[in-house]
DNA sequence: CCTGAATACATGACTAGTCAAGTAAATTGC
DNA sequence: GCAATTTACTTGACTAGTCATGTATTCAGG
């Protein structure tokens, strides 16, 4: 076939050719992406959360009754403390959370999922799946297969959260991942 | 260790499985875009820009001396209109754009990259090209294809954002799509 | 023309992510 | 056992995405 563009091309209106295949990779990666976190919004939206809210509701509720605290939390999500703790400002204000300063360790703030947090998300569960499936729906079970092989190859690349090791999980306090953010 | 989890599972400290592939595809792919995001803001915030701000001058470059309005611009990112008003704001406060009412549709604010905004580009183009290829070298050269097919694949799917009649990328050139902004 | 509808944005009010700086509690060093 | 450091946040300021609403044009009928 004569010389057609891809289909990022067509999208972003270039004329040039991408420059290298990376690149042509990275932009189809960043809105394929995009074009999923629309999707699921659409389906936590109705229920009155974001999706950040979901998601943090989600870890919540995998830490079942010892809960988490604040820090935990936002390794999990690869995300700084501080949205996360205004993430859980808006939950406790909407029931979904309840948190509370640890005794053994003064400083942390623990997190548990709150019943109404747990009832919003069995309300969303088989909507969440499903949204999930129609997403994946054009690949055939052994392309998904491929897909997830070839994205936890680029995660644990060079510019992995913790680049050489992964973290071992230590009950009380986390381990020491230098979260590598130099200079600070 | 019995029954090993797999690399997502590892980084949420998720204990029971996934309910289904395609949720841990739907995980995987979120964290490693949100990883690819760090990377690439990392080497344009040195330059004192973001990476929308990046993708929006290099939307105009690739414009050219004709520019672009505002809601072809929005367009292009599969972004609301809002939200580049205020990105071009800043862009023009730096002198990196250019902004005049249009002369034949005055409705119409026309946006052109300024020269400052033409060496920046300049400046990061390297960089920005070392951070991609640094980003997808755990892929070879054949998965890359691989990857690229299955995320063209995926943005084809029902959740496309011009999801009625799909476009056919085929054939020779493009056709005049006339960039499906339905309803708004 | 002139009225009503559609178009192209701009503005305001939220949610959210990020960095810098501050505070309180725990830990370490001597 | 007390100062210095580290840890676990919290707060403030800025960038950004989204929805709802407002405004200036343009356009389509009658």
């Amino acid at each position: 076939m004569s010389r057609m563009r891809s289909a990022v091309q067509e999208e972003i209106q270039q004329r040039r050719p991408f420059s290298s295949p990376s690149e042509e990779a990275v932009v189809a990666l960043v809105r394929t992406a995009d074009l999923l976190r629309r999707a699921l919004t659409d389906v936590v939206e109705p229920q009155g959360i974001t999706l950040q809210q979901y998601n943090v509701l989600r870890i919540l509720r995998g830490a079942g009754a010892e809960g988490l605290p604040t820090l935990e939390i936002a390794g999990r999500m690869i995300e700084q403390a501080p949205g996360v703790t205004r993430l859980l400002d808006r939950l406790q204000a909407k029931n979904l959370v309840r948190r509370q300063r640890s005794a053994e360790d003064r400083r942390q703030i623990r997190c548990w999922i709150a019943p109404a947090g747990l009832e919003l998300l069995t309300r969303l569960q088989s909507a969440m799946q499903e949204g999930a499936r129609g997403f994946m729906a054009p690949l055939s079970e052994a392309d998904l297969a491929s897909f997830v092989r070839l994205l936890d190859a680029l995660r644990a690349g060079p510019f992995a959260p913790h680049s050489a090791s992964h973290v071992a999980v230590t009950g009380t306090g986390r381990a020491p991942v230098p979260q590598n953010k130099e200079m600070k």
